[in-house]
DNA sequence: TGACATGATCGAAACGTTTAGATTAGCGTT
DNA sequence: AACGCTAATCTAAACGTTTCGATCATGTCA
């Protein structure tokens, strides 16, 4: 800029003016500004106008796992809303890490982000702490966290499941295997919440043996569902209470030799491009990615536009079953089946 | 870091030479200074950083969409390189305009990013300009770019399908569809150059009305496939040479009543997870994603370290046919497929 | 004792912007 | 002619670091 400055033989807070437009400069100064800018190629430089300002127009965006479809999705969208405004988004992938996740938090905080979007991947304490010295806004996505009381965009998860739970019990079947991740995140508790108000509101006992644990991926839903698959009293149907893990389902079903839906019925959580495609087609839940991805970035644009001391709004949005051909009724063959 | 220093009642000079370990500084006041440090929870402004540095720790990476399951894991890996090392990347989304990319990859060199890692979306005229005077180190990723001469990490795209379209030559088709991006991409143009080099080798006849061109997209696939399905001579092997597009093919034959393997094989460019769970299970060139992602890393992270002025490194990586069950063999009856 | 090397600390400039406030010129009023 | 007003421009400080060179105390050696 002072290269600038002394090209068009004004001072550096004239080009500055024009640049901004923050002030008039007349016509003549200003046309021997942009010819000095042309000839120079002068680019503003971000970094000083950040260090000036006390804002990067950048935001921090981090979650779990960008390959989960979900995610995928979700982070897309993010990025495009941002990009239409002219912010950058800065992304992270925590891998379900808390320790990981904190450190890159406080990486984004470091470089001055504007704002976070945070998937939070375990409780909230540290994230408090640090968000709350950094006093940047915050939204949370997809998962809520306790003593971090900001913005957040998350779904409706104990009733998404619990219909779709319920609509494997008008199927027939009584016997439902139910995979999730470790509970101590939001919407694993209240999907959870959700399985089990459905088999209760359906009369049915809870089985605590056909509730397993793993932690997101692949390999521990195939592990689950092999010791599922393997009791004597099987389930015949099985919901696994996230999208990677039931890769790990399918595969399991079909190592074990048996196939889906004759067999087994299966559905999960979060639907993607492939689900209709192929067989089975898989009944799942679709979450409204674009509607999360778009809401989670306009609270934050709010935010950003000024809007700094409106009360913490928290949405909640609504899932959607879609059933396809991956669980069969079971009738008058329940018997049999679960035999 | 001011407050620190007085607090600490020392200079600024003697708060930094601690920090960054640049000069030795006696126990006591590191004790003072790091007493400080703690009390007033001191954060070093990575801004003001950069700025006298000239350096920002963030590389920027661009590629044209995150929901193709390609490029979903290539930027996962490269993100948790680039994490490991303590880069923040900042990732952009260009939709495969041409104008979008520019624009971003100005606002990326605006925000002085130390490297670039770039999938090109179209010619590399402009790219090569804006570039060259921001003097930033730039690989590019799965798309060579004429007139851009610098690191790369590409596929050898005419050999893999080469060897995908000389396999469904092998078991007895002779019309195989072929549906490809616009050829003004590199790895399009090679693909492309694959498919009727295998032609040719098998001494088979290239059908133009065969090849079709769409945009990326699931849609395109789908226009294609219904267009050559629709016809008297239609082939008996489509092979898709992007993965959105493939969804779309199988919709199309879906739609139109057929089924696959039996009345047509297909067969695509890039696996992902599903691949070997669904039925038909697709066949597929695989890209080495992990290493193609972690290649294109470390030729970044080895320019960031120093090596400036070696000469442009140009890496081409294998794919791998994975070979399932989506294509079937024709033997006697090519003719009545055919028909 | 004086000269000198060594090690610890500091002062101040620099990175490239923005912006408050000062200065100047031009103009219309009285 | 003196005055004030407005519009255009400039000067200089500030943002929070890093780093060069200066300063100063201390110990070593002749």
């Amino acid at each position: 800029m002072l290269h600038v400055a002394e090209a068009a033989r004004v001072s550096v807070a004239t080009v500055s003016a024009l640049i901004n437009g923050t002030a008039t400069v007349s016509p003549e100064l200003s046309q021997r500004i942009e010819q000095a800018i042309r000839d120079i190629g002068y680019k503003r430089n971000a970094i000083a106008r950040s260090l000036k300002m006390g804002t990067t127009r950048t935001i921090g965006l981090t979650v779990p796992h960008i390959t989960n479809p979900f995610f995928t999705d979700v982070v897309s969208v993010i990025q495009q809303a941002f990009d239409r405004a002219g912010y950058a988004v800065m992304l992270c992938c925590t891998d379900e890490d808390l320790n990981t996740q904190d450190e890159q938090i406080r990486l984004l905080l470091d470089r001055m982000v504007d704002g976070l979007i945070v998937a939070r991947v375990g409780d909230g304490a540290i994230l408090k702490r640090i968000v709350d010295d950094a006093n940047v806004p915050v939204v949370l996505l997809d998962r809520l966290c306790k003593g971090v009381d900001t913005d957040a965009v998350v779904l409706d998860n104990q009733r998404a499941v619990f219909d779709a739970i319920t609509y494997l019990i008008n199927l027939g079947h009584r016997r439902i295997g139910y995979i999730t991740g470790t509970s101590d995140i939001s919407p694993m508790h209240d999907r959870m919440t959700g399985y089990r108000e459905a088999l209760h509101a359906a009369g049915l006992p809870i089985a605590e043996e056909l509730i397993r644990f793993g932690n997101f991926h692949e390999i521990d839903g195939y592990n689950a569902t092999m010791q599922m698959l393997s009791s004597h009293d099987r389930p015949s149907a099985i919901f696994s209470a996230n999208n990677p893990m039931v890769i790990g389902t399918m595969k399991a079903i079909r190592d074990i030799g048996l196939s889906c839906p004759e067999d087994i019925s299966v559905a999960c959580f979060d639907d993607f491009p492939w689900s209709d495609v192929f067989q089975p087609q898989l009944t799942t839940v679709a979450q409204p990615v674009q509607a999360i991805g778009e809401q989670a970035a306009n609270l934050l644009l709010d935010r950003l536009a000024g809007n700094r001391d409106a009360p913490p709004r928290k949405l909640v949005l609504k899932g959607r079953l879609m059933i396809r051909n991956s669980c069969r009724p079971l009738g008058a063959m329940a018997q049999s089946v679960s035999a």
